[in-house]
DNA sequence: GCTTGACCTCAAGTCGACTCGAAGTCGTAG
DNA sequence: CTACGACTTCGAGTCGACTTGAGGTCAAGC
């Protein structure tokens, strides 16, 4: 078994050092053991790190990244989650389509302001929408406590 | 001019207040006067709201959303920044597209382990290769300094 | 044996977009 | 006129995913 230090592991997964201790101390990897304090790691952490980031392109947070490894170390994926993400995509696909689609039209739009474009006009009274309803607004006036925002941040590529 | 006070706007925005107040500090919105303390805002508040929605939504930052308005307060969207958004929010698209269908792949995968499904390695190796690619992994073995990640959140619905 | 420099730990800082709490102000209903 | 409660300001706190820096350890090369 080739052992690989820390500098060969960030340079092969293309993360810092910084990151792997941080990923380790979040419980998302572990070195096979030391020499002296330094951490040496089995081959297999490349994968787990490739499985770490597919969770996140995908939009799970490390934390539940880390509920998907069995306490044995192999991954044990809840397949209803994964459904249930995939769903998820789904709904912030569509979102992010219409919103492309608006851009791109804004973009080439020949009304002289965005204002005065009914599609851009449109695509306005559409995210307006989203946040009014998300709060219960004009409703209740007021968002149940406790029920805080539910979206979290994908990343653009 | 009938004006709008804070809860009223809050109310039909859906935003809390506190936010209002928060994106006037950022220079997204200006009431039109006060009474005492109290902020007045115009009608027209509401429609700049939404176009901050629709910024966000589309994945700019409200940093970036102030600097569409002109001075004068209408907005000065330029059409090659919308362009660009529109291209990057396509790239995104493809990635999620891709992510979205390697979930509903795994969610019914009838592999024992989902490491060894086919289709799985390879959405893996894809996850792997994309972080690897953006350091510049195994080529210069470390990425330019004050290059900070270029990724910004976009939120899920 | 000594130096070098890659590694270590731990605490603190960063970033964006807010939220919260304390303490103060003020218009209006009674 | 007073009390109420909706507003105000300002500073600090939160969250997630890291990064940074100070100060310490240690294996390997000279």
């Amino acid at each position: 078994m080739k052992a690989l230090d820390i500098a060969e592991v960030a340079r092969r997964s293309g993360l810092p050092a910084s990151t792997l201790r941080y990923y380790e101390e979040q419980g998302l990897i572990a070195p096979v053991g030391r020499r002296g304090l330094r951490r040496l790691y089995g081959a297999d952490v490349l994968e787990r790190l490739a499985l770490v980031a597919l969770g996140r392109s995908a939009g799970f947070s490390l934390r539940e990244i880390a509920a998907m490894f069995a306490p044995d170390g192999r991954p044990r994926i809840d397949r209803a989650q994964l459904a249930a993400r995939a769903d998820a995509l789904d709904r912030t696909l569509r979102r992010l389509r219409a919103m492309r689609d608006g851009l791109r039209h804004a973009a080439v739009c020949p009304a002289p302001s965005h204002m005065e474009c009914p599609t851009f006009r449109r695509l306005l009274r559409v995210a307006g929408a989203v946040q009014a309803r998300r709060s219960g607004a004009a409703r209740a006036g007021r968002a149940p406590p406790g029920r805080r925002d539910a979206r979290r941040p994908i990343r653009e590529t």
